[in-house]
DNA sequence: GCATTACATAAATTAAAATTATCAATTTAA
DNA sequence: TTAAATTGATAATTTTAATTTATGTAATGC
């Protein structure tokens, strides 16, 4: 649209007052500014300057075509001089997650962010098949799932573990019976509430949750927001299965409580990035701050 | 430098992945996309995209050339749409006055700006001299000064009186030989002090004063500071002869006493613009703004 | 009022960019 | 495994755009 020769030109021709001053300036003739003027005046559909008898005096058109040429210069060359450095601490870095991990990370990053304002730190939460799909066409550059993905053209490192609890409301006292217990109560849903209920019931190392038909299940409601999924439970309306580590956040307390099983379920974390690109030297930070939250916690 | 025809191509390149889509959506030939990344990694001197044997993929500079194609393209559309377009309430006013006309005006234009956000009002206190020459050459649109400009170019607009008062300290109560009085405490100099003064003693109708021998008066001081002029004279430690608006602004209250001189003497302040230059409709605002502040005060 | 300075216009030249034609590499299908 | 198809690179030609030379016109100064 605007050719940035035709805006040099002019942003010289206006601190010079003269078209011949600039010319010389420019390494050009005089025809040559002239005819640079009417094409970006035509370019902008409206006048750029007045000729008078002695100079020219800009139009209020011809002063933001000014200011737009001297900040659109100086915005390319700062560009470009940052574009041959790989600054550590500088920079955006775009990670995608679920809402349980960005419960644990997010606060790593933000420190990290808040030592160095110059990183630029996005966490998009979204759901598993989601997160492989984005760092394979590349609009992520890292993403944490719970699988190692097939495709050849991604790489997983291990992470940690993550735990998950059953969570119950504390009235809920006696445990002989979990089964009727849990179909009376009904499952507070949400978006992986099946994947973790199924896992949980197939690694608790009791049998009578190995029984458990999950689809039969009564749903006793639904939210996809990760810190409400406890309040329901807190109040004794359901039960819920969920990462460990949301319990600590959501902050619901003692009407809360872990049912406790033979034994821990967990699933693993892995750090997916695509195996052919090679990240800029800001990532470095940013999985180190990863790999830091989710091994504390 | 980065010629944004090549940006287009390498953004749409990004998006397709595909060079011979590229071409037909950008309604080229396939080996023009090539050259034109060719090119545009020349500018960049780096390489922007690798080629896999199944599609490309970016590299991390082609990422941050990527980012930058599209807001410069989106940053242009927005620029030229709102270059057609003569709002009323939004853009940038640069105006320039004396420190003493800033003190009454500048109230009135921060209003302004507050009821209008988008507005954006740059004031500089600038010599008399300097305010002229800038309004001519285009870096200043509105000036204010006390004299209208000899040069055709210029057109001036009365706008009020400037009233001068000469401030003496409080404690000097014996005004019949005012002379040696101002003698012995000295002239509190400011920038525009001796041409404050010498009119003053021109036009106050009392006969001792026009005697005064200006250059031969004692300094007791001197700060550009406008709003700090006032403190020595305050603390009985000198006169000055100032516009009678920086009283109050100044506040030192009855430290401070102005001298009751036969005339009152004041000289005019015009607005100066370029004649030839029809300013937006945004100064329409800011000059009413200018006539409310001089006429009320 | 004539010379000088400064910008505009037109035609010619030169440079740049696009296309056509062709080649090489990779992928897909037989 | 090989032949056909797809996809991008390269070279030469054509087309388009930009620049310059030559010349004209208006304003300014001595």
């Amino acid at each position: 649209m605007l050719n940035p020769k035709y805006l040099k030109t002019f942003a010289t021709l206006a601190e010079t007052g003269s078209f011949t001053k600039t010319a010389e300036r420019l390494f050009m003739t005089q025809p040559g500014v002239s005819q640079h003027v009417k094409k970006l005046e035509q370019s902008c559909e409206c006048e750029l300057l007045v000729r008078l008898g002695k100079g020219i005096e800009l139009t209020e058109q011809g002063r933001q075509v000014y200011r737009y040429a001297q900040q659109d210069e100086a915005r390319q060359q700062r560009f470009l001089e940052q574009l041959k450095f790989d600054e550590p601490h500088q920079g955006r870095c775009i990670l995608a997650c679920s809402g349980a991990v960005a419960l644990r990370i997010y606060p790593g990053l933000t420190a990290l962010q808040a030592k160095y304002p110059a990183l630029s730190i996005h966490v998009e939460v979204a759901p598993r098949h989601r997160i492989v799909e984005s760092v394979k066409q590349g609009t992520i550059d890292i993403g944490i799932v719970t699988n190692t993905p097939a495709d050849e053209s991604l790489s997983a490192d291990y992470l940690a573990e993550e735990v998950l609890n059953l969570f119950l409301p504390a009235t809920v006292t006696d445990l002989t019976s979990i089964n009727t217990t849990l179909g009376r109560l009904g499952l507070v849903d949400h978006p992986d509430a099946a994947h973790y209920l199924q896992l949980y019931c197939n690694h608790s190392g009791e049998e009578s949750l190995a029984n458990l038909e999950i689809p039969k299940l009564k749903r006793s409601g639904y939210v996809n927001q990760l810190s409400q999924i406890l309040l329901p439970v807190s109040a004794g309306v359901g039960f819920t299965v969920l990462p460990a580590s949301v319990e600590k956040h959501a902050g619901h307390g003692s009407n809360i409580a872990v049912y406790p099983a033979a034994c821990t379920v967990s699933e693993p974390l892995y750090l997916v990035r695509s195996r052919h690109r090679k990240l800029p030297a800001r990532y470095a930070g940013v999985t180190k701050a990863i790999y830091d939250a989710v091994q504390q916690s």
